[in-house]
DNA sequence: CATACAGACATAAAC
DNA sequence: TGTCTGTATG
């Protein structure tokens, strides 16, 4: 194969990062700047021209989508197949090593993955069997600090309580969880990561291993990593491997999710000499696009620098509609929708986005009532589903009986007449004898302390797990899944649901299909069974089958990041919604939104449209919406106002901002005095002179609107 | 034990 | 306002 293909596509700064000498290298990609395009060639170059041997390359992402996009994609440059190259997320490769080594990362050989809803019940259940009430330490809040704690690397011995009772709980609650944990042979996903990290740091044998073997380590969408995954980057790297790094701190929107931006400049300082490269040209969108979004972008202090430039078209002005309300909002979407379709656009290639789920519902009625099909992302995920999550319990609990979490959740799952009694009397014997529900299960029955009614329930389960793994021990994986999940009755209970049993037992079908096309590892020397149920957990599946038809992609800002369209609306953009309220709290919460605004921006190939409403019924209670910062930091130059026929109002640019509105000293969030409505504190503020209005809510009177001119509000 | 109702709650979400 | 969770009831 020639070169030509891996190097002719590029442009120069791309080709300098794809031809780079082997030392370390940080990619700065802006959006549409072919950022995946780089990874791929630079795989491609390591290999045909390097003449790398594809087992000494690993490269990680976030998702499974772009792993598998990466493969795809290096398999129709290279021609080659890719099944046996270390590409994959970074949990899933943290999940490879951990099995490989399980002995040296002290876990069991057959331990299970959790997803976050098992962690939850988990927590709850420990909440329970301490006497800790929900209200006094929210199940959440234990785990968020759980995972917090991980993704900084840290363990209940790291951690000092600070002479402060609720973090010394919280510190106690974490080493009970992981002593759970340890005991089931249960592993979550904060956990993969931290124990391989820790597998790495602590094993000198092991680490050197992998240094040895992974001459270049590629990393994507770097600034969405955490402190252990950068870690553990750099064990890996060691001093023998070259790292690269692609990502762009203009697209860091998951700090709330444990990301650090700043681990790109760490990585200049921990590898002096690091080359940079800098991707600024954009293939995707128009210069007008691109001057709003660099435009938004610069109110950011924080920022590495960058600046994006098209030698396409201008295209044209970015739209902008103040809508009376969200209805209108949705309508206004709609019609433009509408036209687009009219005129040829397919219904995929128009993407509404906005800031938080719940605005999804008025644009999906709007949809509706006009007859355009439509596909919202986001919700439950395949095997997140309760009747999958449950097959696979039972599939668990066959592998594992130590395994309490799918004990508890499929013990009375369908109905057997084991009670709520029944399982706290096992609960109970569990913890006194320090062992699993299972074995606890046993001793109740045998030990005669249960109801004879119960006690025979409670042993019917028991056979029903032992039967179901004698007759399946030698069955194929597809065939071990089916045989569960009817012998289980599962599929007959919820067969019975009236409203939507039809659904769930096709996703059950769906579950044996899924079993039937897995491929379990060759080289693996576990039970496939042990495999696809890890698998089942890293690859949760998508949120929707494909899209039967042609459909309007409905999603959150947040689930855009990397997805483009032709034409992209932006809604909701009110203060408080977009910029979000607690968000907009602190500096850095702030600039988060910014760049999150950068990238709704620069989704678009062609067009923008921007909306918000004056008024949103939301959660009940009418508000009425100030414009969106981000709006004003658009030049003026570049927004073209869309106005209903009939308004009155004045353009949103020049309309005064929310400070000289309330210029008489009144401000968001003051104490006033009114003579008849007594005390209370300003929620909101429009328009501005004579016509200026508050929304106060009154500690007697309640919320009123009131004109400033009028009121006589006393600042207090 | 299934269903009905009351009350709490409501940013974003990958693995 | 709508959804979800936990509890009361037949």
């Amino acid at each position: 194969m020639d070169v030509t293909a891996i190097v002719e596509p590029l442009n120069e700064p791309q080709r300098e990062a794809v031809t780079a000498p082997a030392r370390p290298t940080l990619v700065l990609a802006g959006a549409g700047s072919g950022k995946t395009r780089v990874l791929v060639h630079r795989i491609a170059w390591l290999i045909r021209v390097e003449g790398l041997s594809p087992q000494r390359l690993l490269a990680v992402t976030f998702t499974n989508k772009a792993a598998a996009e990466m493969r795809q994609r290096i398999e129709a440059l290279l021609e080659f197949p890719t099944q046996h190259f270390w590409i994959g997320t970074f949990h899933g490769l943290a999940h490879r090593l951990l099995r490989i080594h399980c002995d040296e990362a002290g876990l069991h050989a057959g331990f299970q993955i959790m997803d976050s809803d098992d962690q939850l019940r988990l927590v709850r259940r420990l909440l329970k069997s301490l006497e800790i009430d929900e209200n006094e330490r929210a199940p959440k809040e234990v785990q968020w600090f759980i995972n917090a704690q991980k993704d900084d690397g840290l363990r209940p011995a790291n951690l000092d309580a600070e002479d402060n009772a609720g973090r010394a709980q919280l510190i106690d609650l974490y080493g009970r969880y992981e002593k759970i944990c340890a005991d089931a042979g249960l592993v979550d996903f904060g956990e993969l990561l931290l124990r391989a990290k820790e597998l790495l740091a602590h094993n000198e044998a092991i680490r050197a291993q992998y240094q040895a073997r992974f001459q270049h380590v590629l990393v994507d969408e770097f600034q969405d990593t955490n402190a252990i995954q950068y870690d553990w980057l750099k064990l890996l790297a060691g001093r023998s491997s070259t790292p690269f790094v692609v990502g762009d701190d203009d697209q860091s929107i998951y700090r709330w999710r444990g990301a650090r931006v700043e681990n790109l400049q760490k990585f200049q300082r921990d590898f002096p000499g690091a080359a940079v490269v800098r991707l600024e040209q954009n293939y995707r969108s128009t210069g007008t696009i691109l001057n709003a979004a660099n435009a938004v972008i610069a109110h950011n202090s924080e920022r590495l620098g960058k600046n994006l430039w098209t030698e396409g078209e201008t295209g044209e002005p970015i739209k902008l509609y103040a809508a009376f309300n969200e209805r209108d909002e949705a309508e206004f979407v709609v019609n433009r929708i509408v036209d687009f379709v009219t005129g040829g656009m397919r219904r995929d290639e128009l993407a509404v986005l906005y800031r938080s789920n719940a605005q999804s519902r008025v644009f999906e009625e709007a949809l509706l009532i006009a007859g355009i099909p439509y596909r919202v992302y986001g919700g439950m995920r395949f095997f997140e589903r309760a009747e999958i999550k449950d097959a696979l319990a039972y599939l668990r609990l066959i592998a594992n009986r130590d395994d309490d979490p799918s004990f508890e959740r499929i013990v009375n799952v369908p109905t057997r007449g084991v009670g709520a009694r029944t399982v706290e009397a096992v609960r109970e014997e569990a913890r006194r004898a320090g062992t699993s529900l299972w074995r606890a299960a046993a001793a109740v029955i045998t030990a005669e302390r249960l109801a004879k009614r119960s006690s025979n329930a409670l042993w019917q389960f028991l056979r029903l797990i032992d039967q179901l793994d004698e007759a399946t021990g030698s069955l194929a994986l597809d065939m071990q899944v089916k045989h569960v999940v009817n012998a289980s009755g599962l599929v007959a209970h919820y067969g019975k649901d009236k409203l939507a049993g039809e659904s769930r037992v096709e996703n059950i079908q769906e579950l044996i299909s899924a079993a039937q096309g897995f491929l379990a590892d060759a080289e693996s020397a576990l039970p496939p069974l042990i495999e696809f149920l890890s698998y089942a957990v890293l690859e949760s599946g998508d949120t929707q089958a494909e899209d039967y038809e042609d459909s309007v992609q409905l999603m959150t800002l947040h689930s855009a990041k990397g997805l483009e369209f032709p034409v992209v609306f932006v809604c909701g953009l009110e203060d408080g919604l977009f910029p979000h309220q607690r968000s907009a709290t602190d500096s850095a919460g702030l600039e988060e939104e910014r760049r999150l605004c950068y990238v709704g921006l620069t989704r678009a190939r062609q067009q923008v449209f921007l909306t918000y409403a004056e008024q949103r019924r939301l959660y009940g209670t009418d508000n009425f919406g100030v414009p969106s910062r981000f709006i004003r930091e658009i030049p003026q130059e570049l927004l073209e106002e869309v106005r209903p026929a009939m308004a009155v109002s004045r353009p949103v640019y020049r309309r005064e901002s929310l400070q000289e509105a309330t210029s008489s000293g009144v401000r968001l969030g003051q104490r006033v005095r009114h003579g008849k409505f007594g005390e209370g504190i300003v929620l909101n503020a429009e328009g501005s002179g004579a016509h200026a209005r508050v929304q106060v809510n009154f500690e007697r009177a309640g919320t009123k609107w009131l004109v400033l001119a009028y009121a006589k509000l006393e600042v207090m």
